[in-house]
Formats: structure tokens, C-alpha cells, sequence
DNA sequence: ATGGCGGCTCGCAGCCGA
């Protein structure tokens, strides 16, 4: 079966490339983040038309998620249950036996801002709640935007970031101790000769210049890396007209 | 050194993303 995730700043502009996303690439799963819409208007109706069902957590001009899935998405939950949080920025479900979590890991703004706690206070909750999802689903999957570059090798240029936003050690030591319940960064079962990233700026030919960061991750249990054979960045779509400045990642696990 | 793009809104300027 085909995980995939991607960013797609905004599902309303970008349900175009989705929906050609969906036809070319056939996924079994996809994980949206930053839909940026209500669920009233979520397009579930070309959705559907596209053969896929969905699952979604939606808010006006933030955040957002969704799960697109071939088969029906079972025992749905929303957000990180016992944390209350007005920012929709999970959402569980299984899907022909895997448990699939989609994650919008705060971004932080920077170092400084108020919205760095919250990140790291958002991350201690997600593998509070990772960690007593994992008792109970050895077939698992974490998939979205973590905001987070793990290495330098993630980063076009380390010293343009320093111990910023995105880099620095505590939201790196925050992904260390998500891999530390079990999980596997699927990108690790396939290293690359050169560096590869999943984000670029849409400033300054950012794409054109590949001055891109690894921030959009897919980390899978144990049992479930074992059935990994394949992980992928498509840069397909960052190449299209007015496209999401992330593109989507996946991995093919055998059977399922 | 700064901002550079793009999407959003009880919009026409400012916030946010990464």
C-alpha cells in the first residue's frame, strides 16, 4: 500500500493538483495539512468522485487536516485527545489495518515567540499520545509536516538557520524522542546521495535554487518499516503553476 | 541588513507560514 502526505496551503486553491495528484500517484492514504478551511466546506463531493473517501478537521485561514483514503477510514479521532487544543492539527484513523495519525506540528515562528512553547508543549503532547497509541497498533504510521529538520543535511544551508526556528535542538531533541517510542524515520530506510527536502521558499526562486528543507516526514512503527520498500519526495507538483510551497511525500509498504 | 512569495480576512493592510 502507498502512505502519502503533503501540505497543500490551502485545499481550496490547490484541489486541482490534488485531485491530478490522486489520479497519477494512486495512493491508498493521503494526509493533508493546511487545508485552511471550515469542514462545511470541505470538497468532499470531488473528493468522492475521485474514489476516495475522507476524514476532516478543518478551521477558517489556519491549520486543517484531512485523511484520503480508498477504503473507509475506521475508528476516527480528532485531535490529541486530553489536550485541548482550537487549533485542528491531528487526526487518527485506520485504514486496512493501519493506524494512520496526521500531523501539522506547529510551525513556532521563532525562537523568541510565544508560539515556540507552544510548540514544544505541542510536540510533549503528540508523543504522550503517540506512545499509548502505539500499545495498541503495531501496523503504524505518523505522517504530515513536523516542522522539523532533523540534521543539517536537512537544511540548504545550516548557517542561514543557526539555532532557529525549525533546527534548533530543543524541536530536534522533541523528534528524537518521537523516534525514541519505536518509531522509524521511513527516509532513513533509504538513503540518498544527494540532500533531499520537501520544502522550498517561494521567495527568491527558492524552488529554482533547490534552497529547500526535510520537514515533511513520515515515521512508521517497527512492523510497518519492514514492509517499507519505497520512500519518495514528487517535486512534480511544486513545478505547477501557483503550487503549495511543500511537496507530497510516500512510501510503499508491501501488503496491506 | 532587509525582504523577497503566497494565502488568508467582516480585506484594500496585516498576519502567518517556514
Amino acid at each position: 500500500m502507498r502512505l502519502a502526505s503533503w501540505n497543500v496551503n490551502s485545499l481550496k486553491v490547490r484541489l486541482p493538483h490534488v485531485l491530478d495528484w490522486l489520479a497519477e500517484q494512486a495512493p491508498d492514504v493521503l494526509c493533508l495539512q493546511e487545508t485552511k478551511l471550515e469542514d462545511g466546506n470541505f470538497p468532499i463531493k470531488e473528493i468522492e468522485e475521485a474514489g476516495y473517501h475522507a476524514v476532516y478537521s478543518g478551521q477558517k485561514t489556519y491549520n486543517g487536516v484531512a485523511i484520503l483514503a480508498r477504503t473507509p477510514p475506521q475508528d476516527v479521532v480528532y485531535g490529541i485527545p486530553g489536550w485541548e487544543d482550537l487549533q485542528q492539527r491531528v487526526l487518527s484513523a485506520t485504514i486496512d489495518g493501519v493506524r494512520v495519525v496526521c500531523v501539522y506540528v506547529p510551525n513556532g515562528q521563532s525562537v523568541d515567540s510565544d508560539k515556540y512553547p507552544y510548540k514544544l508543549a505541542w510536540l510533549q503532547a503528540l508523543e504522550s499520545y503517540l506512545r499509548d497509541s502505539l500499545q495498541s497498533h503495531a501496523q503504524f504510521a505518523v505522517l504530515g509536516d513536523y516542522n522539523i529538520a532533523p540534521t543539517n543535511r536537512d537544511v540548504y544551508d545550516a548557517a542561514i538557520f543557526g539555532e532557529g526556528i525549525l533546527v534548533s535542538e530543543p524541536e530536534r531533541a522533541a523528534f528524537t524522542r518521537l523516534l525514541a517510542l519505536g518509531l522509524i524515520d521511513s527516509f532513513t530506510l533509504f538513503e540518498q546521495a544527494e540532500p533531499v527536502y520537501t520544502w522550498w521558499d517561494y521567495r527568491m526562486g527558492g524552488f529554482r535554487r533547490n534552497h529547500g528543507l526535510r520537514i515533511d516526514h513520515i515515521l512508521l512503527s517497527a512492523s510497518l518499516a519492514q514492509r517499507c520498500t519505497d520512500w519518495q519526495v514528487d517535486k512534480a507538483p511544486r513545478k505547477l503553476e501557483r503550487p503549495s510551497d511543500h511537496a507530497p511525500v510516500w512510501v510503499d509498504c508491501i501488503g496491506g
